[in-house]
DNA sequence: GTCTATACTTGGATAGAC
DNA sequence: GTCTATCCAAGTATAGAC
């Protein structure tokens, strides 16, 4: 079962023909999970998107789901770049509020979120796809604790909202407002949830300007 | 297409030997969206976890889709009895959110946010189906929306935080949180997040306790 | 090494049996 | 009126052609 017999498992060529099918098939995968879902994402559904035969995807990925996790993978670290930076230069909670919502709205065009759910759900149906799908969100947890704790920095907030927790709701608020909002295609209700969280967070900072004394059990 | 031969779309019979294969299939159905999803919820999935056969479901229902909203029907009629008693006694932030942790925990275990998850995501590649789910979720909104307009009473938190908007934020991160549970079977971080939220809602209680003196702009 | 033609499996839907 | 046997389309996977 695991027996792979061609290379596709392992070295991933970067320059060549079989490159060249293998990013095409990546790209055709990536935009049918957005189109019609994990469960309109079939072998053939994606190859004639591409262009090219469906018995590609197993010559190539060895598997549908495996061809998915690759979708998953490139435009996972395509928008982690770009978002790297964006949250980079957000030192205070309505600063980070601001770009969460340009993220947002960045990332419902680009589909990314979208794609990112329907593995979620799919791998529902496919025993050890789980894993492999909460290994590659972990990277975005990570993001937003770090972004988090940028935010608040040594500020009274701080205290309140530790940053592990908070990414955590971050994370889940984004994912449920892009199912809500690819659902109606009505995008307004939830920017209007980012707008309002922004206002939220200037008053926050002011709050967090009184800097604790930090307290010796700082550690 | 739709030449509904049978009565099934429109009486919906509530005894008989036909209402029992009824309500047969949509339990195996709902039982079904849970363990493998909308992707592995086919007819002959269903049918074979009733014990019955694969025919029936589009006898008595006329399309597998058409199963799976009902399915989604039965088990939302089911929880929204169960879930308006209880946030009837919320009158405090706190108390909302201590009521919207114990709705959370037990709807895990009921898995109805699942199913109306994955039929969510499933409603992408059915062309018609997306309207149909959204219809079915509105009522969840407004018994948020009224949850939280009966939590904020006219303290000063129903200023800064619109009804509609916290009800949209909350339905979103309802949905967010049994994802990322889902995942990977966890579902010890959404509770802290809840726990969180339940002691920042104490905090705001007592800011709210500042009545507002009832501005003109009240109308 | 890369791709296509073909084999086999599962799924949706219905014609016809009871 | 209720259900089953059967049909055809779509899916995964691979044997073999280039």
């Amino acid at each position: 079962m695991a027996k792979s017999g061609t290379r596709s498992r392992v070295a991933a060529p970067t320059s060549g023909r079989s490159a060249d099918t293998r990013r095409l098939l990546i790209g055709a995968a990536v935009e049918t999970l957005k189109d019609v879902g994990y469960a309109g994402a079939s072998a053939r559904a994606i190859a004639e998107r591409a262009g090219s035969n469906q018995g590609l995807v197993f010559y190539h990925f060895g598997s549908v789901n495996d061809l998915l996790l690759a979708a998953l993978d490139e435009v996972s670290t395509r928008r982690m770049e770009a978002y790297r930076g964006v949250l980079e230069h957000a030192t205070s909670v309505a600063a980070l509020a601001e770009s969460a919502r340009a993220i947002f709205v960045e990332d419902l065009d680009a589909g990314y979120v979208r794609v990112l759910i329907e593995m979620i759900t799919g791998a529902q149906a496919v025993p050890g796809l789980g894993d492999l799908v909460a290994e590659r969100l972990r990277p975005w947890r990570d993001l937003a604790e770090d972004a988090v704790r940028r935010a608040l920095g040594r500020s009274a907030a701080a205290r309140l909202l530790p940053p592990a927790e908070a990414a955590h709701a971050l994370v889940a608020g984004f994912l449920g407002l892009e199912l809500l909002a690819s659902l109606d295609g009505d995008r307004a209700a939830a920017l209007a949830v980012f707008d309002r969280a922004r206002s939220l967070a200037r008053m926050l900072d002011l709050l967090g300007g009184i800097r604790l004394p930090a307290a010796k059990e700082e550690r």
